[in-house]
DNA sequence: TTATTTTTTTGGAACGTTCCCAAAACAAAA
DNA sequence: TTTTGTTTTGGGAACGTTCCAAAAAAATAA
C-alpha cells in the first residue's frame, strides 16, 4: 500500500506525463465507444433517417434527393430508386432544417383571444381557404403564461416560426398594443377592433351601418321607443355601434331617450343586468343589443320578469353567432360577414408576405347583413 | 469586322485557353461582387441579426452568447455587454436553427376538427395549464386541403414540427384512423371518442354513467316515461350513452318503450326532427337528449308545436356547453369535466414526451356531473 | 510570490436541409 | 468518329444554433 501514496512526491513533470497519457487513453476509448454507439444507433430503430440516408440507399447524392423531393426533374431510374428508399426508410424531411436554410416557414399564425369564440368558425374558414391556395399551413395561437398580450406574438415572426400573423379579437383592444402591432416591420393583419388607432392594417365589419339598419328595421315595423344595450366603453366597436344608433335616430327624425341607453359588457350576464335596468325605466317596445350574447341575456331577464319575447318586446342582436338561430324565439340579428372578413384578411396578409416589404396601412370595413328571424314583432 | 469572324478558325487549344480566362475573370468578378453585396446587406436594415452579430458587438464569442441566452452563468461585465448588444440589434434567436440542433421543438400540437367547437374552451384551458408548467408552447391545427384526416397530422411529428400531439374530436371517429394514430411511435394522446378501438391512448368522459345519472334524476322527480334522443350510430359515445340509458332502466326496474328512442345526429336540426317524431308517438313526460345541441333543437320543436318547457316536457342534455345556461329555460344537462380532461391528456402526453419511449395504451374515463337547472319539472 | 483549483470563454464540429456550379452523362448533329 | 448542346448529377458551402473539449482567466491556497 505504501507505494501508492508515493504519488504525493511526484514532480510536476511526471504529473504532466500522466495527464497526457490519460488524455490519450480517453481519446482512444471515446473513439472506440462512439464507433460502437454509432453503429448501434444506425442499426437501431430510433434514428430518424436524413436525406443522406435516402441518398445512400438509392445510390445517389443528397442534392438529387432534394431535387426530387422538390419536384424537379430526375431520371426515371433515379426516381424509382428514390421512391423505394423513401418508402423503406419512412423518410420525412426535417422542416426545421428546411426552414433554416430557406428562411421561410410556409406557415401563417392566427392569434386568437379565446379559441372557442363563437365567431371564429366562419373567419377561420375564410382564412384557411386562402392560405390553402397559397400552399401555406395555418396554425393557431392563444394567450399563455409567457404570451400575455397580442404584441408578445410578434416574436413568432422574429423567431422565424411563422411568415405572417393575423390577430383576431373582438373583445376590447388596447391602443398601445395596436400601435405596436401596427408598426411591426413584418406581415401582420388585424381583424376586428382597432381600438381607435387609425391607419392600422386591419379589417372589420362596418359596425355603424349594422346598427343603423337595425334601427331602420325596427322603425319600419312600427317601433318608436327603442332601447339600446351598448358594449364596453373600451372597445372601439362600441363607439361605432352607438354612433350608428344615434345616427339612425337623427336620420329618421325621431327623438332619442338617453335613459334607454345602458352600457353593458357584451356578456350574457351583462345583457341580463342591462335589461333589468331597462325594465325598471320602462317606456320602450324594442331593444337593440350591441351583440348577441347580451341580447340572449336580455331575453333571459325579460322571461324571468314574466314577459314574453317577441310579444312584449322585440329584441335584435349583433353578430349572428350560431345559437342565435337555435333558440326560441330565434334571434333577429346583424350578421357579420365572417367568411369574407377572413378571406380579406388572409389576402392582405399574403400580399404583405409576397410583396415588396411595403407595409402600408389600411382599414377595410365590410358590410353586415340584417338576419330577420322571430324575435321581433310588428306594433 | 472580318477579323471578328476569324474565331471560327480557332483551334481547340485556343478555345480552351479562352475558357480558362473567362472562368478566371468570372471568379474574380464574383468575388468582388459578393464582397460588395455582403457589405451592403450587413449595412442595410433587412438582415436579421444572428448570434454571431451579437457576439461581435459584445466583443465575445457565439458560444458565450448562447450560454447567456440559455441562462448559464457569464461574467457580470459580459452580461451587460450582451444585454446591450441584444437590445441594440433587436436580436431574436432563430427557432429553426435551435430546433434543428436540439432535435426538439418545445411545442405540442393540438388537432381539432372544428376550432370553434363549443366544448373546447375548457379542454384547452386544461391543456394550456399543464403545457405552461412544462414550458411548452401549444399550437392548434385544423383540417385543410392537405391534411384531411387525423392521421395526416402525424407528419407534424415526423417532420419535427411538434414534440407531441393531442387529438381532439367529439364527432364520430373512424376506426382505421384511430388505429393509425394509436400505433404512432411518438407522443400522442386522443381525447374523446375511441371509435370502439380498445387500448388506444385516450381520455374520455364516462358517457354511460352520465346518462345513468340523468335517468335516475328524472326518475327521482317522478318521470316514468322517458324518451331518448340518441346520437349518430358511427360515434363510439353513442353506444356508450345509449347503453347507459338502457342500464338505468334495468337498474330502476322500469319498462323501456323502444318507440321512445330515436336516433339523431347531435345537430340542432337533428334534435328538432327527433322531437317532432317523438311528439307524434307521444306518451312521455321527459326527454333525455344525448347532447346539448340536439336538446336545444328538441326544445325548439316543442315550442313550435305550442308546448312549454318544462311545464309540458322535462328536457335534459349532455355536455353542458356554454349556452345551456344562457337560454330560457336554462338546460339541465350532464357536464363533461372538460378542464380536467384537458389536464389529464396533457399530463399523459408529457409523460410520453419525457418518458422512455414506451407508449403504453390506456383509456381513462373521467366522471361527469349532472347540472340541475330549469328545464325539468317534478311530476 | 508561485502553484493549484475553479470559473469563464472560445473555436470548431454538428444538426439536415437548399442552392450553386462544375462535372458527367446523354443526345443530337457534324 | 468528333463536336456541340442539353439534361442530370454530385460536392461543398451556407443557414443559425448548441455542445464539447480545450484554453484562458480569475480566484484561491501555499
Amino acid at each position: 500500500m505504501r507505494e501508492l501514496f508515493e504519488i504525493e512526491r511526484l514532480k510536476i513533470r511526471d504529473l504532466l506525463r500522466l495527464y497526457v497519457t490519460i488524455c490519450l487513453v480517453k481519446t482512444f476509448l471515446k473513439c472506440v465507444f462512439s464507433l460502437f454507439l454509432n453503429g448501434a444507433e444506425k442499426g437501431g430503430t430510433k434514428m430518424k433517417p436524413s436525406i443522406i440516408d435516402v441518398a445512400k440507399l438509392a445510390n445517389t447524392s443528397k442534392s438529387t434527393v432534394s431535387r426530387y423531393l422538390n419536384g424537379k426533374s430526375v431520371k426515371k431510374k433515379t426516381e424509382e430508386a428514390l421512391k423505394k428508399a423513401i418508402e423503406e426508410l419512412n423518410y420525412h424531411p426535417n422542416m426545421n432544417a428546411r426552414r433554416l436554410v430557406l428562411n421561410r416557414t410556409q406557415v401563417i399564425g392566427i392569434v386568437v383571444d379565446d379559441i372557442s369564440n363563437n365567431f371564429y368558425s366562419g373567419i377561420l374558414k375564410g382564412i384557411k381557404d386562402v392560405s390553402d391556395n397559397y400552399g401555406y399551413d395555418c396554425v393557431f395561437y392563444t394567450w399563455n403564461k409567457t404570451r400575455k398580450k397580442e404584441s408578445d406574438f410578434i416574436n413568432l415572426i422574429y423567431e422565424d416560426q411563422v411568415d405572417g400573423l393575423i390577430f383576431l379579437s373582438f373583445a376590447k383592444r388596447y391602443q398601445t398594443e395596436v400601435e405596436l402591432i401596427r408598426d411591426a416591420p413584418f406581415a401582420v393583419v388585424m381583424l376586428g377592433d382597432n381600438a381607435g388607432v387609425e391607419d392600422v392594417r386591419s379589417i372589420d365589419v362596418d359596425n355603424q351601418s349594422g346598427v343603423v339598419e337595425t334601427v331602420r328595421y325596427l322603425y319600419r315595423i312600427g317601433h318608436r321607443n327603442i332601447a339600446y344595450i351598448a358594449g364596453p366603453e373600451a372597445a372601439g366597436a362600441t363607439a361605432e355601434r352607438t354612433n350608428g344608433f344615434k345616427k339612425a335616430f337623427e336620420e329618421l327624425g325621431i327623438e332619442m331617450n338617453p335613459d334607454l341607453i345602458v352600457t353593458s359588457d357584451w356578456s350574457n350576464q351583462g345583457g341580463y343586468t342591462a335589461m333589468k335596468k331597462l325594465l325598471e325605466v320602462g317606456g320602450f317596445s324594442a331593444v337593440a343589443a350591441s351583440n348577441d350574447e347580451s341580447a340572449l341575456g336580455a331575453m333571459g331577464a325579460a322571461h324571468e320578469e314574466g314577459y314574453s319575447i317577441p310579444k312584449d318586446f322585440s329584441i335584435v342582436g349583433f353578430d349572428d353567432i350560431q345559437i342565435s338561430s337555435w333558440i326560441y324565439p330565434s334571434l333577429t340579428t346583424v350578421r357579420q360577414p365572417f367568411t369574407e372578413m377572413g378571406k380579406k384578411a388572409a389576402e392582405e396578409l399574403f400580399k404583405q408576405i409576397n410583396g415588396d416589404g411595403n407595409f402600408g396601412a389600411f382599414r377595410t370595413l365590410l358590410s353586415p347583413k340584417l338576419m330577420i328571424r322571430n324575435s321581433c314583432l310588428k306594433v
